[in-house]
DNA sequence: GCCAACGTTGGC
DNA sequence: GCCAACGTTGGC
């Protein structure tokens, strides 16, 4: 079982509307990255975990956990010439970008920002992917160490 | 295949 | 709103 850190800005999609989803379950719809892509599509697996991670608001950080419901397939906004995240080069019979399901698994009672963070980089979390300069995929691969330290600061 | 221009991300 | 750090595009 893998774990992964998953970014989404609230302002579009925040850890409370997944609670309010059905199921609690919803589409990773929009990535438009190739690297991201290929997370999705290959490497993603039902049972994984993830933290979902709220970028670009008041208080960067991890808000909670996730798991992969269902693996890759192709992401059909992709297909809606009315989506914002439409792409007129990916077809249904050869779709260039992927999504998977996911459902929320716990909801952490405080946030763990992204200040806290870096305040283990240089040890607890060292080489962690999200706090490396320049990063910006919004999935990155999370490493067991890392997943585990983190959780206990919940 | 190079690389300049442009677009996007995301913290601050 | 600024800007660093990328990814993508397209002319050559």
């Amino acid at each position: 079982m893998k774990y992964w850190l998953m970014k989404s800005e609230p302002s579009t999609f925040s850890i409370d509307d997944l609670a309010n989803a059905p199921r609690r379950t919803t589409c990773w719809d929009g990535v438009r990255n190739y690297q991201v892509r290929n997370m999705l599509r290959d490497e993603m697996a039902v049972g994984d975990l993830a933290f979902m991670y709220h970028s670009s608001c008041d208080e960067p950080g991890i808000v909670g956990v996730i798991e992969i419901a269902k693996p890759g397939y192709p992401d059909h906004t992709a297909f809606d010439r009315k989506h914002a995240h439409y792409d007129a080069a990916s077809k249904p019979e050869a779709p260039r970008w992927y999504m998977v399901d996911v459902c929320l698994k716990q909801r952490f009672s405080r946030v763990i920002s992204l200040d806290e963070l870096r305040r283990h980089e240089s040890k607890q979390l060292r080489d962690m992917l999200i706090l490396k300069r320049g990063n910006r995929l919004s999935i990155t691969p999370v490493g067991a160490s890392h997943w585990k330290f983190i959780m206990s600061l919940q």
